[in-house]
DNA sequence: TGACATTATGTCAGAAATGACATATATTAA
DNA sequence: TTAATATATGTCATTTCTGACATAATGTCA
């Protein structure tokens, strides 16, 4: 999928049908894009119940602040890798991963 | 971490002790590696169970044969994102990943 | 055995993701 | 309002991942 075509889905602001169908997304693509959005909720979720500015954040997962405020925005560049990765730091398991994916 | 660190899981033949003991990977570094190789476990399976080989797989996938081993014998260089992507295009769902991962 | 098919491994150029930085845009409190 | 804090966005050099290719290793079948 080209980053141009995911960018397109922080148009907000439409009132009818699905962002699937809006930019004619396939259901892999759809899928896929949906689990990274949940993680980067749970992320978000995860941050603030333990209180932490996205500056703190970024320091236990030795990146930065502008990369936290990616991952909880959904921006294109970030990867799963690193909502995963980002999400075990912060003390979710396996299977609470697999719960917030399903 | 490090390539060469996790390159080491490929070692066989020890019969003592959990590999994460061995390697003294992190909690965290262990549940991302175990998820990478339950996914890797599973594309095989989805893949034989449709009898393609490596080569037909890379085709449905527009990758390559070599990668498509790679990503089977859970080679240090293959991202979550490339297996869960060969998964969703596999036919797996959302919910079915996360059964894989948990 | 040998020929053929399949899978594994090594390498690399190009592509994508990353941390870092600057700076813009909220948000909050006085 | 203003200042201070927090979050979002844009850019970029470096790192990591990727497909592709060659070739080695393994498997299969006659």
């Amino acid at each position: 999928m080209k980053i141009t075509k995911k960018k397109q889905l922080e148009i907000k602001g439409w009132k009818i049908g699905t962002v699937a169908e809006f930019l004619q997304l396939s259901p892999e693509e759809s899928a896929y894009i949906e689990m990274k959005l949940a993680l980067s909720k749970n992320l978000q979720k995860r941050r603030k119940d333990k209180s932490l500015t996205q500056g703190q954040l970024a320091r236990l997962l030795k990146s930065s602040q502008s990369r936290v405020a990616k991952m909880e925005t959904g921006d294109p560049s970030v990867s799963l890798d690193l909502l995963v990765r980002s999400l075990l730091v912060l003390g979710e398991s396996r299977k609470s991963l697999a719960r917030i994916l399903s």
